[in-house]
DNA sequence: GACGAATTAGGACAGTTGTCCTAATCTTGC
DNA sequence: GCAAGATTAGGACAACTGTCCTAATTCGTC
């Protein structure tokens, strides 16, 4: 707890008004204020605005990996896994729809901003991404893994955005629920294709 | 063409930057240029920022209602009403693979700024959900249109964040795809509620 | 206890921002 | 063709931005 630098206190505000504010509207100066720090400190820890906004990133990579790892040694199954994953949404409701997807809002501003670092956090949707088709093949779906990721993800940020927009708590809810049944039908091979082509079998 | 006031240029230019740039980041020097007027000029039209804002918004309400109309009249069932506010996806993969879909980046930005017109933003939102509740009543769904409306319109959000952050073309389409199939699924009555719960036909 | 390095504080700097003023120009009705 | 209003241009203004410098302080090591 105390053993934390300063460049790590520096990092964990950042990171909180970034999601909070948006990184463009926060500033050298909130930051500052946040880890009540002189403005002229900061430039000993970090040259530059980019400088932060690559060691948040790279702070929420190591996060999100880390979580995976645990969810892939904790979880029974895959399903279970991807359960984890869905529940999120719920575990973080409040400031979901306070702030959105802490993912979802940054890559959508640094799009905007036509940022360097854009790249970089796409990355954590990647890490979710590889992590989720791997759950799929596991559930016997190796065909689609990919395409079952991407829609699971695509949920989840038009869930955290309509949650945002609208203030809606039951909101969240009923789309997990509904998220949860799409689920076990995919673990199934019910639904999820439900177009009469000829079906093949994934041979493993 | 060339009745356009020079209030409209500015409104239109604004539109268009707040969509590529985000709001903050555009400043009045941006909009000055783009509508080849001084900046003093400006003042004269609109006296804060907030009123450029405003006014954009209120240029896509305006937009939003009459496209909405259009379809209302044009289209020959709900479901095909509900395939043209589908097929927005694709008609502007483009811009929404650079930018990401102009309502949802909007009421985010906002949402993070804190800023006033929040709420005018959201009634874009407000405007689709209801256009498409109806619609699925019409289909024969009255009563859940509105889980199914925010269902879909999530599903699009979804949609247009990751295409956004991969630049993934194919993702659209793919996800365009299985949109129309849960449309087709919807009329039927057959899925959507796969849970084996003593199912309720809608009385109408 | 002293020395060198790491860390901190305070402020300077030029550039940009949104806002606002004033004077010039254009348009319109008579 | 002229007066009155609308529109435009150019720039002033204070506040804030990210960046950077220098001097003071703290810290670990001998």
């Amino acid at each position: 707890m105390s053993d934390k630098t300063t460049r790590d206190l520096i990092v964990e505000a950042a990171d909180r008004l970034f999601y909070r504010q948006g990184y463009e509207h926060t500033s050298f100066a909130d930051i500052a204020d946040a880890v009540r720090i002189s403005r002229g400190n900061f430039y000993h820890h970090f040259k530059t605005k980019d400088e932060i906004l690559d060691a948040v990133i790279g702070a929420r990579l190591d996060g999100t990996r880390s979580m995976l790892e645990r969810w892939t040694i904790e979880g029974k199954g895959p399903a279970d896994r991807i359960r984890s994953f869905i529940h999120i949404l719920v575990a973080n409701q409040t400031e979901i729809m306070r702030h959105g997807c802490p993912v979802g809002t940054l890559c959508s501003e640094l799009a905007k901003l036509g940022h360097a670092s854009q790249a970089e956090a796409t990355k954590l949707f990647t890490l979710l991404r590889t992590w989720l088709r791997r759950q799929f093949a596991l559930l016997g779906r190796e065909a689609d893994a990919d395409t079952l990721a991407m829609h699971l993800l695509a949920r989840s940020q038009g869930i955290a955005t309509l949650a945002n927009a609208f203030h809606d708590e039951k909101f969240i809810k009923q789309e997990v629920k509904l998220m949860g049944d799409w689920l076990r039908s995919c673990a199934d091979g019910s639904v999820s294709q439900p177009k009469r082509t000829n079906r093949r079998r994934a041979s493993g």
